[in-house]
DNA sequence: CTTGACCTTAGAGTTAACTCTAAGCGTTAT
DNA sequence: ATAACGCTTAGAGTTAACTCTAAGGTCAAG
């Protein structure tokens, strides 16, 4: 059985994030010592294992409480469920990633426009483009 | 001159928007009304559809700051230092493309290995990859 | 003269995911 | 036995960029 100090080295998340993540449901100890300590058995940090494995996959701590009821009576659930959460998150990332492309676009023109040098900004050309309203972006409708 | 409302409308920001963009001190209206109603002039508008342009193009408000500064006095500030600020925030751009695509690699490779299908999740491919901590995601440094 | 749309302010609330603090016990090594 | 570190809790603070509320004053139309 773990203390949170030893959980927290070996799955590379604060103490702090512990405590924040088992106020949010997300994991527990299913033990405490007689001092109120916390401690972890195997199946608890398996659970934090694959909390973190989540997050590192993108998933907000809200679609990792889905996925983990799922986890928990798997039963119950289907794959279907499963690749439901999976399709949209994968969505909203693609969105996301058309966004920042878009803004990339916009700022790779800007910067092809002005030549830096060291002179006074007088005719900047990213200034002037800004104050002209003259920079091709999309507005995103997300 | 325009109440806020108008512009509100002309710009395609909300009042309250703009109220908070003058409050953080990018925005101002040169006059009021006898009742205290802001009234901005043509320059007032010109400058905040330079702050709207520059956000759509993805600034921040802490970069638009500078950059109304170097706009309110080009002849003491070169095109140096506006393409830094864009060099900048294109690379921090580029780096949160490059954790999304990531993040989006991972989620393909999930939804990939699972059907999908109606039946129980108990041996659902994406929870056991969770489970296991198999998903191939590197951990972004920034 | 009243209704309704518009304006004002200070300040609180929102979101996500932490991150930290204070005050106070527990544990251990010397 | 005392220093030093670890653990506990409730709750506040952080970040960015809004977004909204309450309580009230202004203005034009009918």
């Amino acid at each position: 059985m773990m203390r949170i100090s030893q959980l927290s080295a070996h799955c590379g998340l604060s103490a702090h994030t512990l405590r924040f993540y088992e106020k949010n449901g997300l994991i527990e100890s299913s033990e405490r010592s007689a001092a109120g300590y916390r401690r972890y058995s195997e199946a608890d940090i398996r659970r934090v294992e694959f909390v973190k494995t989540a997050r590192d996959a993108g998933f907000s701590l809200d679609e990792i409480a889905q996925l983990l009821s799922i986890r928990l009576d798997r039963d119950h659930h289907t794959c279907e469920e499963v690749t439901s959460i999976t399709r949209h998150k994968l969505e909203s990332i693609n969105d996301k990633i058309a966004q920042l492309e878009e803004i990339r676009q916009s700022l790779q023109l800007l910067l092809k426009s002005c030549d830096g040098g060291m002179d006074s900004a007088v005719h900047c050309s990213i200034i002037e483009a800004l104050d002209a309203g003259k920079v091709p972006v999309e507005e995103a409708t997300a």
